[in-house]
DNA sequence: TTGAAAGCGGTACCAC
DNA sequence: GTGGTACCGCTTTCAA
């Protein structure tokens, strides 16, 4: 691959004034450019910016460490990352950790080898091994979902508790009495422990007895529709059930359908997140709708500011939400 | 930051012995590399792998464009190339066109002048410019989504002829007569051109007439809505259709459901893709299944394939679809 | 077993 | 206006 000093060769030149030309610098008479134009056309120069980076000692570029790309969260939050940091002038290197433990730590110390300028992380929990690499790594980093604030790690977060206080207000609104939460795993702060939190203060502070039951299943319609199958057959019957994710209430729907019960009637369903999805089941899903994309170019903001800055002025960013009534309660 | 040089200077040794520890390199003296590896660590020496890239003159490198994440297609073919590429041990730049004409092409040069070592990108069309572009970049380029393979350009693809044309044997074999399909913009090869080009083709073979339409439209619940309100109120009266994706097929079925109408009875509805929503509507819907993250693995080793053979032996990948039967038809 | 030095592809300072 | 040269941080002979 062609390099400056074939081209300077071959247009006759030294170095110094190819780099001249083609940075657009004053003081290069027109005829050289002419020449080194031609030369540069001629043996299909393209500029090397592993090298300029390595003389400049910048990368412009930035890590984004995600659990996987296909879920609703992440995808429109890179595209919040993406457009914001594409603006800035920086470029985004991927690194998908498949939901593997230990996969994001690695990345990190890859990332800081690369010599990124700062690093998005979409965390699902964390933990002290975590925290440790991301003190470590000389790139700033900014978490997205979880809140990482108490440790010092600047992070963009929903209103958790908050969703899980007003979900406990609509069911009681609604007319529910005895009502229960369908959660994920309990590593998981945001999702499942800061919105049962919230449902379950709220209820007692509405007079209402604690949740019936907090299941803790996975992410998916799937498991929604198992955990709520159990719960009937079980003879659970509560009037209103609060679901950690959009795709777990769905699932919740369907077992009720299946059990002969009408969703939204006999039972009442809220879910969180406002998926597409929550949109276009009978009966529409009633939910909390979610900032994801400005949680991306937010969390992309801060980490612009502290690498700019030397610092954040904000240490947690907490994103609101809108309830959006359907016909499941 | 630390360098090799400081790690040497504190630790008392040339920089070649440092590299030598560091690249766990025969013949160091067991006591030399403890020195070296305190230093290291006093320092908190990182290994610049900016200067290793140049230096190596190898960047494993792969470059990704998409027009935006937030879509099945896209997410869940980033989800199957990161996976793939990261067991190559490459690492992937993602550039996100947001849809803006002339983007893409700025993304290649970019691309080659970082030096990645190939590229993927999913098109959404294809033109001269783009055809050029891709032809002078170093990085060999794959496509996924839409087939360059006639301008000698490696893709992945999806089987959108027979697509339409199974979709037309299932609408008759549903007994409809008179059917119809909405689609996108014309200029999208893949999904509108081809998809109606087998509908139209397989109706003219099975002995129906041609399609009673074909709108262009928007890759949006609501745009499929709307054309199909239109239609209804212009008195088309279909009792089939086929919708060049599940969004849009969801919107035609509450147009549908809108004018009174039964989808399914009174009008068949068939999609393309198997979004997860095609599952969750009321009426399900009939579509057919899509592999995305396969595409996304498969245009990994093809681009590894032609990165380290220097060729690939596939030209194209065409992949097959499922039917999935529900309620739409 | 270790060190000195050249070089990867640029930039930037200083001469001429 | 233009060229020579040192240097960014690392690897890799070649010598010692």
């Amino acid at each position: 691959m062609a390099s400056l000093h074939d081209v300077a060769r071959l247009a006759g030149v030294s170095k110094s004034t190819v780099s001249r030309v083609i940075n657009d610098e004053y003081g290069v008479k027109e005829a050289t450019k002419i020449k080194v134009r031609r030369a540069i056309e001629e043996c299909g120069y393209v500029v090397n910016q592993v090298a300029k980076d390595l003389k400049s000692n910048k990368t412009n570029l930035i890590g984004i460490i995600v659990p996987r790309v296909a879920s609703n969260a992440v995808s429109q939050g890179v595209d919040g990352l993406s457009k914001t940091f594409e603006q800035a002038s920086k470029h985004v290197l991927l690194a998908n950790s498949g939901l593997e433990a230990g996969k994001e730590i690695q990345y990190i110390e890859l990332f800081n080898q690369k010599r990124v300028e700062g690093i998005v992380m979409f965390a699902t929990h964390i933990d002290d091994a975590l925290i440790t690499a991301i003190k470590r790594s000389r790139a700033p980093v900014v978490l997205i979902g979880q809140d990482g604030s108490g440790y010092n790690i600047p992070s963009v977060i929903h209103d958790d508790y908050r969703v899980g206080y007003c979900a406990a207000e609509q069911l009681h609104r609604a007319g529910c009495r005895s009502v229960g939460f369908l959660g994920v795993k309990s590593d998981d702060i945001a999702v499942d422990r800061q919105r049962y939190d919230g449902f379950s203060n709220a209820l007692n502070y509405i007079g209402l007895s604690t949740p019936q039951f907090h299941t803790q299943g996975q992410f998916s319609i799937d498991s929604g529709r198992e955990e709520m199958t159990r719960l009937l057959a079980d003879n659970q019957r509560p009037d209103g059930i609060f679901c950690a994710t959009d795709r777990i209430a769905i699932g919740a729907i369907q077992a009720i359908i299946a059990s002969d019960l009408k969703p939204g009637k006999d039972i009442k369903v809220v879910g969180v997140g406002n998926d597409e999805m929550a949109s276009v089941v009978t009966p529409g899903l009633s939910t909390f709708a979610y900032a994801f994309e400005p949680a991306g170019s937010n969390a992309a903001k801060m980490l612009l500011e502290i690498i700019e800055q030397g610092r954040s002025q904000v240490a947690k960013l907490v994103l609101g939400f809108d309830w959006v009534p359907r016909q499941s309660c």
